[in-house]
RNA sequence: CGGGGCGUGGCGCAGUUUGGCUAGCGCGCCUGCCUUGGGAGCAGGAGGCCGGAGGUUCAAAUCCUCUCGCCCCGACCA
């Protein structure tokens, strides 16, 4: 390709509508453009980097028994309510009518349609298993777009689905995708670690997702360097320790006034107390029942942990009116002593002696509530959200925090969706059996967000050579030098021939320009043609991570570029 | 949806508080000269219904009302 010719429009300044450094470097080095909030049109660097990260997910699925198929973005509404999702997808579903008025959906997702299309098609158990995978843009109305490529409301995504005849089956295709995820990433030169997470609404129970570890991840995750365990704060477990500090000696239960005073940090000024003093009672409706939940103050409520525990559709914070009613007191004064309401306290809670808690009264707390003696639970669990310093819930180490950014996600599935729409097979022994599920996603646009964000300098993108858009690209000095001009056409020729994937600057621009053109895109190889090594029979090999250079006889060129080329990456 | 911010040539911004002359600046773009190892220099030039609609006024980028879009923080999610 040549330089003069290739759309890609490089931009001296850093355009203001964006934040992450990826995806301003997507923008300035003429990656993409957008078109809406959260939609992009990819251009021809950002499109051939897309490709590559595809190219390298369906080699991988293929060798794991994938076979690739295409199913359409509009989706008619029946399969959705079939499956109850419709109503359960809310806004977040792009709704559209047909001229019919026949209701459709742009497709966040394809656990209908596959389900759809199977069930029609597989009878029996020596049909199983099947893996099928299809990379398709989705439809999410995001609340909140943001940040470029990592939450957009069209999105790149590939998805496999797996139909076993049972549980091993399951097992056996669940981990031929995480095997085969990990050896994705590991090929676009991400370091993805796999961590145990929550399933949300696509349901079912074992589920990891792959986080590569940077500041601009959306999600927080804890790790244990001793055990490895590794898992969403949505997801990570908390621990029922045990006591260890000795009882302290129980005083007397007290009332003070807290005029005004409602949040865990004014009580604690106010009362010269510290915030694991402190209980918090949280009002919820559960599916519009009024519970209370209770953690210590220190710690926030995993309202995920608590929808399970409860086991309940709906869980969310009651609105003043049910808080008054329950509690006698506006937000902020509710406290277990004398509340009428199923109480629930995170494990923490167990071991706070001389209790800082509301006192369902207005503007008072009280002061040295103890278990048992002035309240009882209706039962314990582990409701907190658990953060860094906390115990590894597999081996009591102590617990490390990290954000991450999510790049994909294996689920088991199980029969959630062959059940609701009744794709079942015949099982050896006869009996009619529901498909087991499993479903696998990888955010493509996500992912090239993410290498980019984990390799780049103050210069501009630094490309692993697995997807780099172009593998080389020809600087001559001047193309206004027939020498140096011919000598680059050569080599240009040279390495298409020989199959490298370059660029031939050839525009008429001082050097400085395309120097800093080259560092933007990230080329990972660079060829310098100047008058001086010319001179010598020789170019100039600079490799963009290491901004490594070398000179070399010409002839040696191509030969050192495909070197480079079969050693791998550059790193 | 709540909170905050922003819409002025392709990009980055000033001007808006306190209405007033032809709407500026840097970068980019076009032409010419010159220059050629890290975003050169000089000269000339093109390009803007100031997001949109309505209103106030002799006069609106500037004041008022409504509206659309975009970004950031939060609740939701690959």
């Amino acid at each position: 390709m040549l330089m003069s010719q290739l759309y890609a429009p490089t931009l001296r300044e850093t355009p203001a509508e964006a934040e992450l450094v990826s995806h301003q470097l997507m923008l300035r080095a003429g990656l993409m453009r957008r078109s809406a909030s959260g939609m992009y049109s990819f251009l021809p660097l950002g499109l051939r980097a897309v490709r590559k990260v595809e190219q390298i997910i369906r080699e991988e699925m293929n060798a794991i028994m994938g076979q690739e198929v295409l199913m359409p973005i509009v989706q008619p509404a029946e399969l959705w309510q079939e499956s109850g999702r419709w109503d359960d997808y809310g806004d977040e579903m792009f709704r559209l009518k047909d001229r019919h008025s026949r209701e459709f959906c742009l497709g966040p997702t394809h656990e209908e349609l596959i389900t759809a299309l199977v069930r029609s098609e597989v009878r029996s158990y020596r049909q199983l298993p099947l893996r099928l995978y299809q990379i398709q843009n989705k439809y999410r109305d995001e609340i909140r777009p943001r940040f470029g490529l990592m939450r957009g409301r069209e999105f790149i995504m590939k998805d496999m689905y797996s139909f076993d005849k049972d549980e091993e089956g399951l097992d056996e295709s669940y981990w031929a995708a995480f095997h085969a995820y990990e050896r994705i990433f590991r090929r676009c030169g991400l370091d993805a670690r796999p961590v145990e997470a929550d399933s949300g609404a696509i349901g079912g129970d074992v589920t990891h997702e792959f986080m590569v570890l940077a500041e601009a991840g959306e999600d927080a995750i804890l790790y244990c360097t001793k055990c490895g365990y590794a898992a969403n704060v949505e997801r990570a477990e908390g621990v029922d320790q045990e006591k260890t500090a000795p009882a302290a000696e129980q005083k007397p239960l007290q009332e003070v006034a807290t005029p005004q005073i409602s949040t865990i940090a004014q009580v604690c000024a106010f009362l010269n107390k510290e915030p694991q003093d402190c209980i918090k009672t949280l009002i919820y409706l559960a599916d519009g029942k009024p519970v209370a939940a209770m953690v210590r103050g220190d710690h926030n409520l995993n309202e995920i942990k608590l929808r399970k525990f409860l086991k309940c559709q709906v869980l969310e914070l009651a609105d003043e009116e049910t808080i008054y009613k329950v509690s006698g007191a506006p937000v902020g004064f509710a406290g277990p002593v004398g509340l009428s309401v199923p109480l629930y306290a995170d494990y923490a809670v167990k071991h706070v002696v001389n209790a800082v808690v509301g006192a369902n009264k207005r503007d008072a707390h009280l002061l040295n509530a103890n278990l048992d003696r002035d309240f009882t639970v209706t039962s314990f669990a582990d409701l907190r959200e658990t953060q860094p310093g906390d115990p590894c819930p597999r081996c009591q180490d102590v617990l490390q925090g990290a954000r991450g950014i999510e790049v994909g996600q294996v689920f088991k599935l199980g029969t959630k969706y062959s059940e609701a729409m009744g794709a079942t097979f015949l099982q050896e022994n006869g009996v009619e059996t529901p498909l087991i599920m499993g479903c696998y996603g990888i955010g493509v646009g996500r992912t090239v967000a993410a290498v980019i964000e984990k390799n780049h300098d103050e210069d501009g993108i630094i490309w692993p050579m697995s997807i780099a858009p172009y593998h080389v690209i020809i600087v001559p000095v001047s193309m206004e030098d027939p020498v140096q001009a011919e000598a680059a056409r050569k080599l240009y020729a040279d390495l298409l021939a020989a199959g490298v994937e370059t660029v031939l600057d050839d525009r008429d621009e001082r050097p400085g320009v395309k120097f800093k053109d080259a560092d933007l895109i990230g080329f990972p190889i660079r060829v310098t043609i100047g008058p001086k090594s010319l001179e010598q029979g020789e170019m100039e090999i600079t490799i963009r991570r290491s901004k490594e250079k070398s000179s070399l006889p010409m002839e040696q060129v191509v030969s050192e570029i495909q070197r480079i080329l079969e050693g791998g990456d550059v790193k």
